[in-house]
DNA sequence: CGGCATCCACATGGATACTG
DNA sequence: CAGTATCCATGTGGATGCCG
């Protein structure tokens, strides 16, 4: 495969860092893959540590890059659906090789309860 | 696999981020990774657009996390040299699904010159 | 339920200059 | 060659409260 790195300014690798590299882009793809579907509250029950503040402006950020669409599916009482475009989904290696690689070489604290990724993630 | 991320603190993708979510450590890591070893300013060229404060900081931070191997080579002219500790190169599968990707999905800028990526770098 | 408004703290990065 | 020292701007996240 080719990239660009050597002396130039762009990179597919630090172009990739800036689309999904904040602290919650990861996990929010990773779970909207596991569920297909979610509502706000229930996405932020599903990634968990995450304010509201934060998780808006992280699914505002991956709705403006493509990577999740956002549906209004009902109002009073409101319902919010969110889910993957396929240009989100194109993004499962780069989250399972983390994921992969997380496991692997990293140690979860005391009384983490581990949940299963399904085989066809990927 | 096993994925712990479900209302919980850890999980092993977000621990993942932290540890080479900053906008350079990918691009070094795959550098040092090409070239096996590099000095500082072969480094910094290598990398591109990097300031000397921020590849500072960032090698500094690679080290403390144990991806990264500094070793002074020569005194007078100072020679240090940066490589790959074992830990460092087990990221490889997780550069690569970023480059991957990258190359796959994004478009570089106008005139980009493309670097090829070794077969091996897997 | 699904947010937005505030305000704050800190992390991160960039530019420039200087040093042994 | 390989950094350090400043200083500054912005990004990013966290806590809290309120609203239709």
């Amino acid at each position: 495969m080719e990239v660009a790195c050597a002396g130039e300014e762009w990179c597919p690798v630090t172009a990739t860092g800036k689309l999904i590299g904040r602290k919650w882009h990861p996990v929010v793809i990773m779970e909207l893959y596991l569920a297909e579907t979610l509502g706000f509250n229930e996405l932020q029950r599903a990634v968990g540590g995450i304010s509201n503040k934060v998780l808006s402006d992280t699914l505002e950020d991956l709705e403006a890059k493509g990577f999740v669409d956002r549906e209004i599916a009902n109002e009073k009482p409101v319902r919010v659906e969110y889910s993957l475009t396929e240009f989100g989904e194109s993004l499962e290696p780069v989250i399972r090789a983390m994921a992969e690689w997380g496991v692997d070489h990293l140690e979860p604290p005391e009384g983490t309860e581990m949940v299963s990724l399904p085989d066809d993630f990927y």
